[in-house]
DNA sequence: ACGGTGTACTATACACCGTACGGTAGACGT
DNA sequence: ACGTCTACCGTACGGTGTATAGTACACCGT
């Protein structure tokens, strides 16, 4: 009795419909995807894709996924700051690389297989390292949304900064600020575009967080 | 010659268009937000409304600053990261208070008076601490982007909670994992659940910046 | 071999969106 | 009093997600 298993009898699947939706938000811009582009490059209807997907956002969670499933596990043999950085670039890097990753995350909420291990890698890290179940929890989430607002600011930025008529606008914008009203933020406007992103700026906060932990496992045990 | 002055001859005006504007996101969800929907409630056509504004991004710009205009002034006479928590906390509260102010801040640049004095407040803070140009500017950022974060996903996390469809997916999507395959999420379920959101765990994230502040501070003069 | 059933996909339609374009009516400087 | 300027309106276009109904083909029990 297979009865309830949709074997896909033609051209679509799940995976194909999958990659090429990610193919067109990382050719085209999140924001411009839609159903019916999708479907046209498939070469389908648009209703053709409710087949296998409930609607819009049930697709994005199934990409994010997809995606998720990209992030290499945790390396073995180092120290466990160490493993949690490594987990942590390694899901900045991914967002990076997959512009869209960044919405999916921030828009929708979290589930699937390959989300689950994710988080499974970096909580088995820091109850190794000996936190207590609240303390794992706490930091895994503050981790965690550490490196999605880091990220999503970064390519947000990055994204600003190659459309020109931003540009004028943003220094349009820096220019209009007085500097008797604003000094420090004019003073350090150079400083603020220059360390805007980038591997050292989130390094750097990242190292402040594991400072944090560190400073307090010392105390604490 | 007063010639430029777009002064409002009848019912509308930037503020009220603003206000409503808020008032409507805040009451029926952002992404429910319409330009229609707003021009029905203020009575007018939804071309009234570009008279005022240029498009829906730019509205989206002004009721954003228009919220970081609310962030209380720095506190005097205090510490400096008791000047940054006031700074931090305040800004999470305005979130919190007005959700959409969430999706406004993730998805566009930041411009405008008020965004300004906002990272004035922060940035002054932290240069009379001592920091260095560079670092004042690398922890404003950090700083930034962790409430940022930090508090999207409380507030995404909470709308959720509230939502019983997606209450009923949550508890499946746990349910179906495997405790042989992720031990560790499943064991720790309960704590990530009560941790997730609130001011405990927004603190907690906050304190371990300051911590990692204050122990690179020492270290270094 | 063949009719019935289930399903992958299509066709049509609806409600809604942002906004470009052109028009109108009333306030204002002259 | 008149011309100009502008706040607002009406209409229209191309786009969206998706509900609903229909179609054609693969499969299965007979």
């Amino acid at each position: 009795m297979p009865a309830k298993t949709r074997t896909p009898r033609n051209t679509l699947s799940p995976e194909l419909i999958v990659r090429t939706a990610l193919d067109l938000m990382e050719g085209q811009g999140t924001d411009a995807f839609s159903l019916r582009g999708l479907a046209a490059e498939l070469g389908v209807g648009p209703m053709a894709l409710y087949t296998y997907f409930r609607n819009k956002d049930d697709l994005y969670d199934a990409v994010r996924d997809h995606l998720m499933g990209l992030i290499p596990p945790v390396p073995e043999g180092v120290a466990w700051p160490d493993q949690v950085r490594a987990v942590c670039r390694g899901l900045r890097a991914l967002m990076l690389q997959h512009p869209c990753l960044a919405q999916l995350l921030a828009g929708r909420p979290l589930s699937g297989h390959e989300t689950a291990r994710v988080a499974e890698g970096l909580l088995g890290v820091l109850r190794s390292a000996g936190f207590d179940a609240q303390t794992a929890a706490r930091t895994h989430t503050t981790l965690f949304t550490y490196v999605l607002g880091a990220t999503s600011w970064e390519i947000q930025m990055a994204a600003e900064r190659q459309d020109p008529q931003e540009r004028r606008r943003l220094r349009a914008t820096i220019e209009s600020l007085s500097p008797t009203e604003f000094p420090t933020v004019v003073e350090l406007t150079p400083e603020l575009s220059r360390t805007t992103g980038g591997d050292e700026q989130f390094d750097y906060g990242l190292d402040l967080l594991l400072a944090g932990l560190q400073r307090g496992q010392q105390a604490s045990g």
